[in-house]
DNA sequence: TTTTAGCACTCGTTGAGTAAGAGTGCTAAT
DNA sequence: ATTAGCACTCTTACTCAACGAGTGCTAAAA
């Protein structure tokens, strides 16, 4: 679609004004605020043009135009400018990951807090999950017959752990040997890494616990994706109600279901490709239940390789800019904090 | 207060009729729902005596009668009948406890999902924590210099774990002669019953691991208290926004602020006593966030110590019956299901 | 003395009608 | 191509009256 310079400024004038103000913008308000050089008449000719290609709507004759969601999804591919945040948030968020972190839930809680509290959209974060980091060792204590606590420690010092049942008895001693297996040769290398080809160089040296290896493997992929289904952090749940859209009851009802059935944002995280910013625009989100929200994610990484992801949710009528300097700012932060030793 | 029969019977009708309907109460609807054989208008001169003397109270002249929070609180004291919970109901709660559960927080998940299905109010509980438990079994995994991890194990074979800062470099050696002295002078107590009394001769037999031994037990009660401040769980957001009370936006948002900044619910539950069940009821509640809300409570056990304590949270004009009733089973059978063995 | 029927009174709710205001689209002049 | 002017539309706010629910009081009935 070909807008020229004028139409393209108006839709600008649009969206922007209505981001700002959540009001209706009439033709007087952009010949008023924004400079264009032209008349409300002018402006009028133009925006009827803009309505006709779909890019902006009226809610009722004598109302001003508010932007359609083509309207804000053209506003991002084109006319956006880039969002900056203030010297004062950059440094606040920084330095919250300059803290000393016990765990990894620590660093992610603190994230959470910090990012609800400078935005006013929901805050949703999946991970960090261990799955793609590089192991350093691996742990296995004995609690009692069929009962054992895995612990998996990577390369970078973090530690995740979980309760495991042994199907079948296995000593401490075997437990003991498993480990050494693990420690000496897959030291340094991420899970999917090891692969059938390393896996047989190992069998063929160790013929006699394989068995207990390949079981040791299936219980610590199942660990590993359990944790990661498991981990979704929210917040920011009161600040989104300061959002006029949900004056109304009945979308403040969906949201709370969004936020109790944790599934549809972890689904959304899930789904986030590694290749920069994510924005979907209401009804580009594939979930019913967001299809009047827009939805800013990004991936996380740890040491180059994508651990999770981070996400913005608000009303369709958003602060992109904002939102995606946000995004970027917090993945990229988080990243190397992350990256950065665990100890 | 003295209430004659009639008035008591009043009384009630008011409480049960606007629990029921959210709606002021008239005279005529007493007299039509509840059979007192008595006209309205007799009705009404007993109204005006309840006023008078606190316990209802009129939004407006031409309005029926709402209970004052005084009047709840007579209905609960002294007219209120035992609540029942319908079999159904009983057993789905059963069921749930009666599935294996790997780890404690399982099963405070599911308590929370099956609460919060059965009742449209707020459920947040707390723990349960090892701190009261009696001790089986502890290790400490060493990670990476100064860095460590803490296994503690109860007699009936739950798990709580917690990464550790060691201050001193400490050799895995010392740590496992720690252990075994906590394992063979310890096990079966308590915290609370490793008393300094008992300490003392620990250390006369053991002078050498003295400072070891104070320092492994101050880590201990520190991962235990930190565990049993950051333990809370909570349900049924979107449920309660079906109370009408929640029809205001501005009250949503107060809810949603207790929910996010969860202090106020961990300190009701901190203070909720052992001694069966408490109902605080509206400006009854020590916080200012919760003076429009009621509080129904009671404190859950493993093996006769409390882990941890349950709560429903709605509005004033809440089913106590219902509450209570709910309250007392669920802390029954998760008491019973804890007390059970882990494994 | 207690209960009740009857009635006047109060107050919130609803709906209709109206005026004001915002914003548009169209036309004709620039 | 742009714009001033104006008629038209639609929402919002406000007023006013009618209605209804429920009470309190009084006087009669039990």
């Amino acid at each position: 679609m070909k807008l020229n310079q004028r139409k393209q400024k108006v839709l600008e004038a649009v969206v922007e004004d209505h981001i700002a103000t959540a009001e209706p913008v009439s033709s007087r308000t952009i010949a008023r605020k924004y400079q264009l050089g032209v008349s409300p008449a002018t402006i009028r000719n133009e925006m009827a043009d803009l309505e006709e290609a779909g890019l902006i709507e009226q809610p009722h004759t004598s109302a001003g135009r508010i932007p359609s969601q083509k309207g804000y999804r053209y506003y991002v591919d084109r006319l956006m400018r880039k969002g900056h945040l203030t010297d004062r948030e950059k440094s606040t968020i920084t330095s919250i990951f300059a803290q000393q972190a016990r765990e990894l839930v620590d660093i992610v809680q603190r994230t959470i807090k910090i990012v609800s509290q400078c935005t006013d959209y929901l805050v949703f974060l999946s991970g960090p999950q261990l799955e793609n980091a590089a192991l350093h060792k691996v742990r296995f204590i004995s609690l009692a017959p069929g009962k054992a606590m895995l612990v998996i420690v990577s390369e970078n010092g973090w530690v995740e752990n979980k309760l495991i049942d042994l199907p079948v008895a296995v000593s401490q001693e075997e437990l003991e040997q498993v480990e050494r297996v693990f420690n000496n040769y897959f030291r340094g290398l991420t899970f999917p890494q090891i692969t059938r080809a390393i896996l047989k160089s190992v069998y063929d040296e160790l013929s006699r616990q394989r068995l207990l290896i390949d079981l040791a493997l299936d219980i610590i992929e199942s660990v590993l994706k359990r944790e990661s289904e498991d981990a979704l952090y929210l917040g920011g749940t009161r600040n989104i109600l300061k959002q006029p859209e949900y004056r109304d009851i009945q979308q403040v009802r969906k949201l709370l279901d969004l936020i109790e059935e944790q599934s549809v944002l972890r689904t959304i995280l899930a789904e986030t490709q590694n290749i920069g910013i994510t924005v979907r625009i209401g009804r580009e989100n594939k979930f019913d239940q967001v299809q009047n929200c827009s939805v800013v994610t990004a991936t996380y990484a740890m040491g180059g390789n994508t651990v999770g992801a981070f996400g913005l949710l608000g009303p369709v009528r958003m602060n992109y800019a904002r939102a995606i300097a946000l995004v970027e700012f917090i993945t990229q932060t988080l990243s190397s904090a992350l990256t950065r030793s665990g100890f």
